[in-house]
DNA sequence: TTACTAGTGTTATAAAATTCACATTAAATC
DNA sequence: GATTTAATGTGAATTTTATAACACTAGTAA
């Protein structure tokens, strides 16, 4: 089978969410239209995405939420092992992210955290040990972890991005502002400056009038 | 003149800051692909987008950095008002995000900080107050702000989005997980655990190698 | 039973973003 | 001064993403 477009699959966590609520409301069955109206998309993506993944809904019924949630389940979080998270860094914005982590439903698992600071390392926050982040590759390796969260200060984002791929790990999500070049796993990179800049830019007057076509 | 691709956008962003950092290296001038390095992108990305704001790079001498880190910054911050930007929500990652404005440097101007916790109102967070979201209003129209960051609880996020808009802010950049919509300002959205989910679909073995081509 | 309705699934088209290919030219070299 | 080199600038092609158009069909109603 061939990869998903990214957008897809960006898109598909977002339905999975939504869906997990309309469940909790009773509800069993949900309309192309009514998906795209949760998330303020067009009902011809939606039928696209669940087209691109293999489901069919039932003709006038809509799609079975039950089924839909699960095969998204599979696609992103493989059904066999669940996928193990690390962050490395834990300043300010990597606890903000920890706290997002807890109070979000996914299936992902966030099993070490590491910083280089002393007075954090074997602290533990919410149940998760941080360790040094000299341990990485043992911890890495002991805990099967394939995803990083990289929110270190920027100086070292080159040689700790490296030293992660090294120890094994797969996919790097990278929140300092230097951009990486990582051979051998996925990365995703947001640059909160580079975000705010892009706001700056379409939020003149001028511009935002524009874009109401 | 049109309105600038997304995506140049962004990259205008990242061009700025390394040419800053260029700049203060003593650099006076620099090659598309030098630029194009440092951000593990095309040289002909980096002369299109070059292009498209209607900068000339001097043949054989390439760009001119301090011209166009000036060039960038008209487009992004606007030469006239520098805009103004208020975090709205002052949590953890509102928290962060603070940080990560302090210590990066940007044109835009932190005015204020909104919350409804009371023992955050009136608080100072490194010389910004934070003021009531009830006085939202009142102080972005003051102090004229036109940017706001979102990071409220996400049962919040629909009303105060709006109220915001309602206030006069033009650009607003959402990272709660809460699909909005928008009339008469430019949305951004963020969703943290989309961004994981992401990486935990193409970091899977097979995945990434897919990836390497 | 037949026509109608309101949904899905998919092919075709358009729009946005990137990359290719190459014309052009200033400077360096011979 | 002629030739070579190494860069920019940009039309055209390609790729990625989104939208439009519509064939199809299960259920509903006449």
């Amino acid at each position: 089978m061939k990869l998903l477009p990214e957008r897809t699959v960006e898109r598909l966590s977002k339905y999975r969410r939504v869906l997990q609520r309309e469940m909790k409301n009773g509800t069993h069955h949900i309309y192309s239209h009514e998906l795209a109206k949760l998330l303020y998309i067009t009902p011809v993506q939606v039928r696209r995405d669940i087209m691109l993944i293999g489901h069919s809904g039932t003709l006038r019924k809509g799609y079975d939420i039950e089924n839909l949630i699960n095969l998204i389940g599979e696609i992103i979080d493989c059904s066999m092992s669940t996928q193990k998270v690390a962050i490395v860094g834990i300043g300010k914005l990597g606890l903000a992210l920890h706290n997002y982590l807890n109070a979000n439903t996914t299936k992902l698992h966030l099993s070490a955290i590491f910083d280089n600071n002393p007075e954090k390392v074997g602290q533990s926050f919410s149940g998760t040990v941080c360790y040094s982040i000299e341990n990485l590759k043992k911890i890495v390796e002991r805990e099967e972890i394939t995803i990083g969260i990289l929110t270190v200060p920027p100086e070292y984002s080159i040689e700790i991005s490296k030293a992660m791929v090294e120890a094994g790990i797969l996919g790097i999500i990278n929140y300092t502002p230097v951009s990486l070049n990582l051979d051998g796993a996925f990365l995703e990179e947001y640059d909160v400056i580079t975000s705010l800049e892009k706001v700056a830019y379409f939020a003149k007057p001028r511009h935002v009038k524009l874009l109401q076509r």
